[in-house]
DNA sequence: AACAGTATGTAATAATATAACGTTTAAATG
DNA sequence: CATTTAAACGTTATATTATTACATACTGTT
């Protein structure tokens, strides 16, 4: 569960419009339509998604470059993520599945290595885009 | 396993080059150290980059935006690849588990939905880092 | 030879992200 | 409350990563 940390005027304007958006969003994007709030550079952008990525309020989804806001509870701060990305429509839900981040938290590699953060991005067709 | 395909030029160029560095490379680092084979732009990188990682012989380390030679026989075509980075020392190896890759192809999530491509990346301190 | 598919060369530009600087605000400490 | 410290902010410039667009050339079939 997330620690409740009050976030900074810009912190909160970005993550307000991240999480209405419920879709991953990217940095520039989030720009144009925060700048009638006054963020106005791409920097003010970014130093909030820095952030809201170590308070685990948004998670980066690496392959797209986009930002999406956390609606699980059991990825501690950011640790752990996984995401169910389709190919065709671009739609990107994250994975909240116990003995998925189990499995992942306890993997040892060859080496005896032990990890405790991952991200984890899987793609494929989602029912709809299958359906058609 | 890969298919043997006969690479053009650019693409042998390139791909010898990120086979002997056996760790990862951003694209301009490649372009800088290929112009004087001859190769002058971006897009003849990117270009070979794509055709590269469509049949296997290479992976994007997502994270780092840096594309690394495919060690492991597994890993089929690119469909399923993980690894291991090192935050400190930025060490990336490809991690080659067959149970791993078997229990992600595998994967089945909430809504019965199965994916035969992913991408797992850990993160952590290698033994070199972890021992200082 | 004609065709289709893949690869190439080049210039321009788009999209993503950070460095460097100085100032302001908020929180913690004596 | 005054002082100190850390975090956040604002601004400009620039670095890094990646693609669009267009023209040409090569490769392997039929």
């Amino acid at each position: 569960m997330h620690k409740e940390i009050n976030l900074s005027k810009n912190q909160q304007i970005i993550f307000d419009f991240i999480e209405k958006a419920k879709e991953p969003l990217k940095a520039y994007s989030i720009l144009f339509n925060v700048q009638k709030k006054g963020i106005k550079a791409p920097l003010q952008v970014y130093r909030a998604l820095d952030k809201l990525i170590e308070i685990g309020k948004i998670h980066k989804v690496e392959s797209r470059n986009a930002f999406i806001a956390c609606k699980s509870s059991s990825c501690e701060i950011s640790q752990a993520t996984a995401f169910s990305i389709c190919n065709k429509c671009e739609n990107v839900s994250e994975i909240n599945n116990p003995k998925l981040s189990k499995y992942l938290t306890n993997f040892e590699d060859d080496t005896g290595m032990q990890y405790n953060k991952y991200n984890l991005e899987f793609f494929g067709l989602c029912k709809k885009c299958k359906a058609k």
